[in-house]
DNA sequence: GACATCTGATTGCAACTGTAACGATCGTGA
DNA sequence: TCACGATCGTTACAGTTGCAATCAGATGTC
């Protein structure tokens, strides 16, 4: 069965992709785990809390994220037992909830960004050219707003 | 404080990659589901399955796919007892295991694949330029072999 | 203002994952 | 041959996820 060099070079590039995000995500996760016993997870939302100002409601932070609602609610727990941010009553809507940074949690989020950005930077976005990363970028923009 | 713009640009590209793989693999996820009732990790089982000609040592599979040996023992736990593979002694090390394709787990791949396929052309290699996808592919190999 | 409807966040349950430890078997060197 | 460490696959346990159901509060309609 014959296939186009198009198609497998394109088959190959979503493989790829695949491991580059399995091999990568898992290799950050334990370093970030190591220097600062903090997952990535839990660091992504430090970074969305910090992005936002300090705080978000609870579904703003799932949309910022890419975690569900679910998720972050349980997220939220851990993170609050851990001290790193606290959950604050919206006054403006009865149901809503606020996840906001402590002050740990901003010490803890300007630790570990030196290790994650430098480890981004020598894992991934330093092995690309400027058109590389260009061309990836634009490429996966498209592929995001093309939904059907 | 100042960013350059090609960092950003190559930090764009690592955050995109982040969003397109997490909003694919769950739409493709849940694509196989209702189409076949298959998770995304049952069909890769069967596709490198197929790929070794029918059987491989747990090890390998492990090797083969992104799933650690504890995963393929419990994802091929699940898929012999939904039929899709059995389980052989290996009569050359009394420690190994093989998994085996079935014969309705070689029918299953191959209506999957049919649905899966037309899935990534869809939503991701059909959205890439042939230049893109070898760019891509280049990168991403340059990635993975890149060990420090 | 009372009703149904919608939304925000949480919870219960079952399924799934990661880590470390386990028993069985293998290969090697003394 | 025997003792040793290494490898293969599995398992125990605790932690984590996804889905559906739930509860409280908001919104719209008559």
């Amino acid at each position: 069965m014959k296939v186009p060099v198009i198609v497998r070079q394109a088959m190959d590039a979503w493989r790829l992709l695949l491991e580059v995000h399995h091999e990568l995500t898992h290799e950050m996760d334990r370093e970030l785990r190591e220097a600062h016993g903090l997952r990535l997870d839990w660091y992504d939302v430090l970074v969305q809390l910090n992005a936002a100002g300090g705080r978000l409601r609870m579904h703003e932070l799932a949309d910022a994220t890419l975690f569900s609602r679910t998720d972050c609610t349980r997220i939220v727990d851990r993170m609050e037992r851990a001290g790193l941010v606290v959950r604050e009553r919206a006054t403006e809507d009865g149901r809503g909830v606020y996840a906001a940074l402590t002050s740990a949690g901003s010490r803890m989020l300007r630790e570990a960004a030196v290790t994650h950005v430098r480890s981004i930077e020598q894992r991934f976005t330093g092995l690309l050219s400027e058109a590389e990363a260009a061309t990836m970028a634009a490429a996966f923009r498209r592929v995001l707003t093309t939904d059907d």
